[in-house]
DNA sequence: ATTGTCACG
DNA sequence: ACGTACGTGACAATG
């Protein structure tokens, strides 16, 4: 005989179970790509699933709190006002926490006026009242004031610590644990009070007193009746916090009668809406565990599977078999995968796995390859007119260009989709966005036995074939998901006509490389190896040991206890040994040691430095670096193994490494060209300041310019000091600057910093409207904006850290400026790339750095190079300001400086 | 793997 | 009262 199922009817109050979860998860942890917040949401929906899972209700509900304001704050304001305002990280979460629902199909129930437990009061009243149906009832909540609701047929599951421990509240528990039995847990708790509900109770009369009165005189009112015949001081505080314990009562008894237009049977569990609690899912980004958790309660047996049913008409074609596969695709868009290796401007290719939207998928074995299938490849992979989609083209593109094959008609770059839509992430690895947009498990569908692979994978041993066309499809079927987002997110013209034709100027930049004298580079080696050592020496015999300088713990046992310096910064392990404390301690203190320890620390950079660049040099004589595309969040390139953007500059020590940036044979010269001022100028564009776009239009010195006009005096009477504050402020602008960071950076008084931003900003009004205008209008929209419509979401623009929120609102201000920039520079490189073909040009471009381009000048080239790249980086964009290009040439990057 | 420090724009 | 400018990458020390 089957068992009958018993009817068990789960409540749940939404509100605080959510609240609980919005405190008990770090924020941090849990948000999405555009920066939604979901720590609530997941705890919340965490918590449902495992309850439905091992509770097995037969009916579901969930009450929610409509507002704060209910007849208990009517009656007595200060009712919970104690509370913090509802953060917006919370409240955002609600309307999320409602679709899952929905999408659950749980029907969820608000009474204005009324409170969640109001709900679940009435519900277990209407439920209990029909004894003969066996209802069971359980209730989830964060919240005591249920306690009152237990029975012999209504339990609560009460959330001990976190969200995973749910405690059991039976009345045997109720009675154990608080000494009165559930009906009379409100009787104790107006005695008690509730602190989270601003309920002050008698004070110094604990849980253990109260229960005793209750035992003893049965039940508050009959404690309230004899309430002279307490002694002692307890009885005292009791009789005079009386009127309170009164109205904590009334207060905290639950609405029984509410009128919610359902009946019990309204709430029977019902189909699941699996599509769009699927999507919801993804939306959240919930992977892992609890998707899977969830499919399971959901949908058993209807897991990932189903969504990752991709099926594949997948074959590895054999020799000569290439040319009539590639003739019947015909200009179909396709996937393409490339097997094999790459950096340092080159690699190599052993395989292709291509894939159509039709499902058919081929996977070409290098190795195997006939002669006519070579060139039947490079012609397909060459031709413009027959469409391919890729994952992160560039390395796929330099090892194809290593095979003697050229790549033209990439239409999409799913990895530069995904970063425009959302740029902050850290890595945009194709199985993540399969996950995310295709709702697939790359990995699991690249096992033929779980997923439906359906292909005969010939001698395909090790799955490369197989999983190369898994990718090339995940690639195809991406770039259509994320057309919709990159288009929602205003990043199309973006994407198409920026960062994809990018991609092939910038492995071009990396298969050229740049020049290196090596022998020089091991001389200034060995030069800075000698004045190392020799400083380290004087250290040590400075303190009368040797202790490894480049260690901070051993740093601070020295200066701090040793010689016991005045304490510096904090930091989170100690105090900071940094150049600039250290500089302020030798201020102070006049100790040798830290002018050694200074030096050292400059010169086993220098040589550190140098050591990096040469185990970087190819066989070739040149570094290859690998430029970045969507690493910073701003829309700016970065650049490693080596990293060639941060060569040093500043010093005439450091500077000497640029002498080892030299031309390659066969060509004239280096030649650099950057842009003076760019984002000053991108600030002016944008802010419309009429005094910043009149000093730059004048042509003149600008920091001189602007200093004038701050401390009104005439350009000439404009002194040096004036000019290095103006300039710091300059600067310091695009970053948010503080009082105290200028203070800092010109050695000031913070005072003094402060006035002279008052000042600047009084002169500068547009600049101060547009700063304040840019978070204003990211706060509302949730992100910022380039000339370019470059997007940058900053969630924590309405974080209620004040840290995390202030910080926020300095990348606000910051993001525009460096991303246009950014913007700015990349089409001047696009534009250069193609003037320099037009111009049939030999000279080639080199590196990137942030307003800078290095070029190779072919010779008898050096005019008409000038020329052209002063024309392009000027042109780049049409802004109310002049773009100012400064240019250089010489046989190394140090002499090309101007 | 994280932290501190320091190089660049 | 508190911590302080935006964006990167490399290296050594240390947990």
């Amino acid at each position: 005989m089957p068992e009958t199922t018993r009817p068990r009817l789960l409540l749940l109050d939404g509100h605080s179970l959510a609240y609980r979860a919005f405190f008990a998860l770090p924020v941090e942890n849990f948000s999405t790509a555009t920066g939604q917040n979901t720590n609530a949401v997941y705890g919340f929906t965490s918590m449902l699933v495992n309850v439905l899972r091992d509770e097995q209700p037969t009916h579901v509900a969930v009450a929610f709190d409509v507002s704060r304001q209910t007849f208990r704050t009517e009656e007595y304001s200060e009712y919970k006002a104690k509370r913090n305002k509802t953060p917006g990280e919370f409240s955002s979460q609600l309307p999320l926490i409602e679709r899952m629902l929905t999408s659950f199909s749980i029907p969820f129930l608000k009474v204005p006026g009324y409170e969640a437990d109001d709900i679940i009061a009435t519900l277990v009243t209407q439920a209990l009242a029909d004894e003969t149906s066996g209802l069971e009832v359980l209730i989830l909540t964060g919240d005591r004031d249920s306690i009152q609701l237990v029975t012999d047929r209504s339990t609560v599951l009460y959330p001990m610590r976190g969200v995973s421990d749910l405690s059991r509240m039976t009345p045997a528990f109720v009675e154990e644990k608080y000494g009165v039995p559930p009906h009379r847990y409100p009787e104790l708790a107006a005695i008690v009070g509730e602190q989270s509900d601003n309920l002050p109770g008698v004070p110094g009369v604990g849980a253990g007193f109260a229960a005793k009165w209750i035992n003893t005189y049965d039940g508050l009112d009959n404690v309230i009746a004899q309430a002279d015949k307490i002694t002692g001081k307890k009885g005292e505080a009791f009789r005079e916090h009386l009127g309170d314990v009164i109205r904590n009562r009334r207060l905290n008894a639950l609405v029984r009668d509410l009128d919610l237009g359902v009946t019990i049977d309204d709430l029977a569990l019902k189909e699941w809406d699996r599509s769009s609690a699927l999507e919801l899912l993804d939306e959240l980004e919930f992977r892992g565990e609890l998707r899977t958790r969830i499919l399971d309660v959901v949908a058993p047996g209807e897991d990932v599977q189903v969504e990752a049913g991709v099926e594949l008409d997948g074959t590895t074609l054999t020799a000569d078999a290439v040319a009539p596969w590639l003739d019947k695709i015909g200009d179909a868009t396709v996937g393409l995968a490339v097997r094999g290796a790459w950096g340092s401007g080159t690699g190599r290719v052993d395989g292709l796995a291509l894939a159509l939207a039709d499902g058919r998928a081929a996977y070409v074995d290098v190795a195997t390859m006939s002669a006519a299938d070579d060139a039947a490849v490079a012609a397909w992979l060459a031709d413009p007119t027959r469409p391919k989609v890729l994952h992160d083209a560039k390395g796929p593109l330099l090892a194809l260009a290593a095979q003697g094959w050229r790549l033209a008609g990439v239409v999409e770059d799913t990895a530069l989709a995904a970063y425009l839509v959302a740029p902050d992430q850290r890595s945009y690895d194709l199985a993540d966005l399969t996950l995310r947009y295709l709702h697939r498990e790359l990995s699991q569908a690249q096992d033929p036995d779980q997923g439906e692979l359906l292909f005969d994978d010939g001698d395909d041993q090790g799955g490369i074939a197989t999983s190369a066309m898994v990718q090339a499809r995940a690639a195809l079927d991406l770039s259509a998901e994320l057309a919709d987002e990159v288009e929602k997110a205003g990043g199309h013209r973006l994407l198409t006509a920026v960062e994809l034709p990018l991609v092939g100027i910038l492995a071009g930049m990396e298969q050229t490389g740049i020049a290196i004298d090596v022998d020089h580079l091991e001389g200034l080696q060995a030069h800075f190896g000698e004045e190392v050592r020799a400083e380290a020496q004087k250290a040590y015999e400075v303190i009368g040991q040797e202790i490894n300088l480049g260690s901070p713990k051993q740093l601070q046992v020295v200066l701090f206890d040793e010689l016991n310096m005045p304490k510096t910064k904090r930091t989170k392990t100690g105090y900071t040994t940094d150049a600039d404390a250290l500089q302020g301690l030798f201020k102070q203190t006049e100790h040798p040691f830290l002018l050694h320890l200074l030096r050292h620390r400059e010169v086993i950079r220098l040589r550190q430095t140098i050591e990096g660049l040469l185990k970087t040099v190819q066989p070739d004589g040149r570094i290859h670096t690998t430029f970045h595309q969507t690493i910073a969040a701003t829309g700016r390139l970065s650049s490693t193994e080596p990293n060639l953007q941060n060569i040093p500059v500043r010093t005439e020590e450091g500077r000497r490494i640029r002498e080892s940036f030299v031309v390659g044979s066969g060509y004239a010269s280096l030649m650099t060209a950057d842009y003076s001022q760019i984002e000053m100028r991108i600030m002016a564009h944008l802010s419309e300041d009429e005094l910043l776009i009149e000093a730059f239009r004048s042509g003149r010195d600008f920091h001189a310019e602007t200093a004038a006009r701050v401390f009104d005096v005439a350009p000439d009477a404009v002194t040096p000091e004036m000019r290095a504050k103006i300039k710091a402020m300059n600067y310091g602008l695009a970053y948010g600057l503080s009082a105290f960071g200028l203070s800092q950076q010109l050695g000031i008084e913070p005072g003094e910093a402060s006035g002279l931003m008052t000042e600047y900003f009084e002169t500068f009004g547009g600049i101060r409207d547009y700063l304040t205008g840019v978070v204003d209008e990211a706060r509302r929209t949730g992100f910022t904006e380039t000339i370019m419509g470059r997007r940058r979401y900053l969630p924590d623009l309405t974080s209620d850290n004040r840290m995390r929120r202030e910080a926020a609102e300095r990348m606000a201000l910051n993001a525009p400026i460096q991303g246009s920039a950014a913007d700015l520079i990349k089409v001047a490189m696009l534009h250069t790339d193609a003037a320099l073909k037009d111009a049939g040009l030999a000279s080639r471009m080199l590196l990137q750095v942030h307003d800078e381009l290095v070029f190779e000048v072919a010779d008898g080239e050096q005019d008409a190079l000038e020329a052209l790249v002063r024309e392009q980086m000027a042109g780049a964009a049409d802004l109310t300001v002049p773009l100012d290009v400064s240019v250089g040439t010489g046989r190394s990057w140090h002499e090309a400086a101007h």
